[in-house]
DNA sequence: CCTGAACCTACAGTGACTGTAGCAAAGGGG
DNA sequence: CCCCTTTGCTACAGTCACTGTAGGTTCAGG
């Protein structure tokens, strides 16, 4: 039975993060000391350490639940598993797709400015001529 | 004189993100019709373009609110302009760094998954499995 | 028993929009 | 000139995943 602040310090959380996820149901109402303080046990660090690590995955919360709810279903198949795993690699690899190409036009910007005043300078430029975009009308979902 | 539609359908940006712009003080109060609509001139076109191409590379709102800053200073030294840039060159090359990492991570849990059931999955397991973390206690931000 | 750290609730703020409700204005067709 | 649909207006709430603040209470060590 730890403290919510030892819970945050043993999973590298904030204590607001916890209490957050308790109130979206994340995690389960833990049991409290008679003066109203939360007290959690070894299956309450295992579930956040858990949601952690798919965090640090990139899985979004509602992804993450799903996940949690398969987990509770031993005996089903894990190609649900398999398919939340692959839409988070999916969506991983176009979010590096895109970058590279951010970072491609980024580097020729700067490799082409040799401007000292801001008049010329093509940074500026590159950003105000919009016949230069690539792909237009596209979203940014950086 | 253009309406905030047709501005809208011009750069591709959303007519309430138009507004948003306005309201933040990225795009000055245009002026009114006597019925208060909204009308832009080519100038503001020019304007709403380079945020939206900023955007489409990156840069957050407050970048860009320096970026058109400096280039209402044509005689300054453009130095500031292509620190901002580096910054988000650096910015995006870490991003892309990591989200690999994760690409990396994912991939390995999805090509060792062979399992059938949910109880002997391995992408739950790893996601259970906190040892298995690679650099623990770092941020997330992908 | 006392003190200071850790805890509590409730709510506001972040970035960059997006969506909604409930209106008013504009402009083209009849 | 009227109607009607589209477009515009304001004001505010919601998104995601937290983070921070205010103002108070409880706990553990000495």
């Amino acid at each position: 039975m730890i403290s919510i602040g030892t819970l945050a310090g043993r999973t590298g959380t904030k204590v607001q993060t916890i209490r957050y996820y308790e109130q979206i149901g994340l995690l389960p109402e833990p049991e409290r000391t008679q003066g109203g303080q939360r007290r959690y046990d070894d299956a309450d660090l295992d579930r956040l350490a858990f949601i952690r690590h798919a965090r640090q995955l990139g899985f979004t919360l509602e992804a993450i639940r799903e996940l949690l709810e398969l987990s509770d279903r031993p005996e089903r198949s894990c190609a649900e598993v398999d398919a939340i795993a692959q839409r988070q690699l999916r969506e991983v690899s176009a979010r590096i797709a895109r970058l590279e190409a951010l970072r491609g036009e980024l580097r020729r910007m700067l490799r082409e400015c040799q401007a000292d005043r801001v008049a010329d300078c093509r940074v500026l430029e590159v950003l105000r001529d919009h016949a230069e975009c690539l792909t237009d009308h596209d979203r940014i979902g950086t």
